[in-house]
DNA sequence: CTAGCATTCAAACGTTCGTTTGAATTCCAT
DNA sequence: ATGGAATTCAAACGAACGTTTGAATGCTAG
C-alpha cells in the first residue's frame, strides 16, 4: 500500500499551520498556547519547536504561507487590468485588490477564512516585530496599487490619495476582521456576512464613493 | 501642609489606569504583565487587585473612564444637531459621530491619544468578554446614530445603510490605531497624523462620499 | 538487512504569570 | 491623641507558559 500519497510529505507541519491559523484567529497569538495548540493539530507539544523553530517563527509561517499567494493574486489582476487598457477605472482597481481577500474569505474549508479574519486583526496587532513583517510583505502591492490609482486620479493629491487608500484599507480590514460575535449596528442578514460577490458590491460602491470624493472641502480647510 | 489637596483622592487608582491605557496600547492586554505595569505606575504590585480585583476587571475599568464620557459627548453632537433642524445632512451626522473620538486623539497630554489607539485596536480584539462589553457600551448610540442617518438617508435600503455604517466604523476604527511605526503606505507627512481638524475634513469627506454612494450596482446584483 | 537520518514522544526545565497573604503603615473621624 | 478602617508593602503561592532534552520510533537509501 503507498500510504505515502495519502500522507503527504510534511503532513506534521500543514496541521499544525492549520490550528495556529484557527486558534490564533479565536484567542490571539499570546492567548493561544503551545499545548492547546498542538492538542489540537494532533501533533507532539515539541513538534512545533522542532518544524518551525519557535513560537514567534510559527506566526511567521502561517502569514507566509497565505500571503504570499494574495500578493501574487492582487498582482496578477492589476496586471491583467493595465494590459487591457492603458488607465483602468477606479473602482476597477480598487476591486482587483479586494477581489483576492474576499475569495480567500469564501473558502472556509480550507481554513482561508480563518486566515482572512486573522489578518484583519493583525494590522492592529501590538506585536511590532509582526507588524513589521506584514508591512515589508505588502509594500511592493501597495506601491503598485498606489501608481495605479495615480494614474487613475491624475487631479488628486498625492498626499490625499495616501489618507484614502489608507481609509480603504482600513475598511477592508475591519470588515474581513469582523466577527460573528460583535454586532455593533444589529441588523445584517448573518447569511451575507461570507457571501462575497455581495460584499464586493458594497465594498466597490462605498470605497470607490469614497476615493473620488469631491476635493475642495479639504483643499480649502488645510490650507 | 494640606497634602490631600495635591494628591487626589484614588490618586493610585488614577496612575493605575493610566500606565494600563499606555502599556496595553503598545503591548496588548496578555502581553503587559502587572509587574510592568504597577512598576510603571508607581505603585505596589498587589495595588491593581486591592483597588480593581483582578486584571480583566481593570481592563474594564479602563474603557469605562473614557468610553462613558465618549458616548455622552456622541449623543450630545447628535442632540444639538437635530436640535437645529429636523433632518440633518448625513456628513453633519457623520461629522458629529467621529468628532469626540478625533478629539480624544488630541489630548496627548492626559493620555487620551493611548486610549483612543487602544479602541481602535479593541475592536477586532479576540476577547469576547471584552467584545460583549465595548458592544454593550456602543448599542444605544449606534442606534441613535443609525436612526438619525435613517431620516437623512430615507431612500437608502436598511440593510444597506448598516452595511454602510459597518464600513465606516471600520475606517474609524483602523485610522484611529494606525501607529507611527506600521505605514502600509509611504508618503503621509508624520505631523499630519495628529492634526484632528485635518484629520477630520478627510475622514468625513471620504466617509460622506461612501454614504451616499450610488445604489444601483448593489440593488441590481444583489438581485 | 541495516546504517543513518528524520521525526515523534514523554518528561522535565527554568521562567513568568496573576493572585493571595498577613503584617506594616497611613489615614481620618471621634 | 487614639481606635479602627483603608491602604500599602514584601513575600510567597500554585499554575501555566515556551522550550529543551534524550531516548524511542519511523523511514529510506545503499
Amino acid at each position: 500500500m503507498n500510504l505515502r500519497a495519502i500522507k503527504p510529505q510534511h503532513e506534521t507541519r500543514t496541521r499544525i499551520l492549520d490550528a495556529a491559523e484557527e486558534l490564533f484567529m479565536q484567542h490571539g497569538f499570546e492567548g493561544t498556547s503551545m499545548r492547546l495548540l498542538t492538542a489540537k493539530a494532533g501533533v507532539n507539544l515539541a513538534a512545533v519547536n522542532y518544524h518551525f523553530g519557535s513560537k514567534d517563527a510559527l506566526v511567521e509561517a502561517v502569514f507566509r504561507r497565505r500571503l504570499d499567494p494574495m500578493n501574487t493574486a492582487r498582482l496578477a489582476e492589476l496586471d491583467k487590468l493595465e494590459a487591457a487598457e492603458r488607465a483602468p477605472q477606479p473602482e476597477a482597481i480598487i476591486r482587483a485588490f479586494i477581489a483576492p481577500g474576499l475569495r480567500l474569505m469564501e473558502d472556509a474549508k480550507a481554513g482561508g477564512r480563518n486566515f482572512v479574519r486573522l489578518l484583519g486583526r493583525t494590522y492592529t496587532e501590538p506585536n511590532k516585530a509582526l507588524r513589521a513583517l506584514i508591512g515589508q510583505m505588502y509594500a511592493p502591492t501597495m506601491q503598485r496599487y498606489k501608481a495605479a490609482l495615480e494614474r487613475a486620479l491624475p487631479q488628486m493629491p498625492s498626499e490625499e490619495l495616501v489618507w484614502r487608500m489608507h481609509f480603504m484599507f482600513g475598511t477592508l480590514a475591519y470588515t474581513l476582521a469582523a466577527t460573528d460575535t460583535v454586532q455593533l449596528i444589529a441588523g445584517c442578514k448573518p447569511e451575507d456576512r461570507y457571501d462575497a460577490r455581495l460584499l464586493e458590491e458594497r465594498l466597490a460602491a462605498f470605497l470607490a464613493a469614497g476615493l473620488n470624493a469631491p476635493l475642495k472641502n479639504v483643499i480649502r480647510k488645510a490650507a
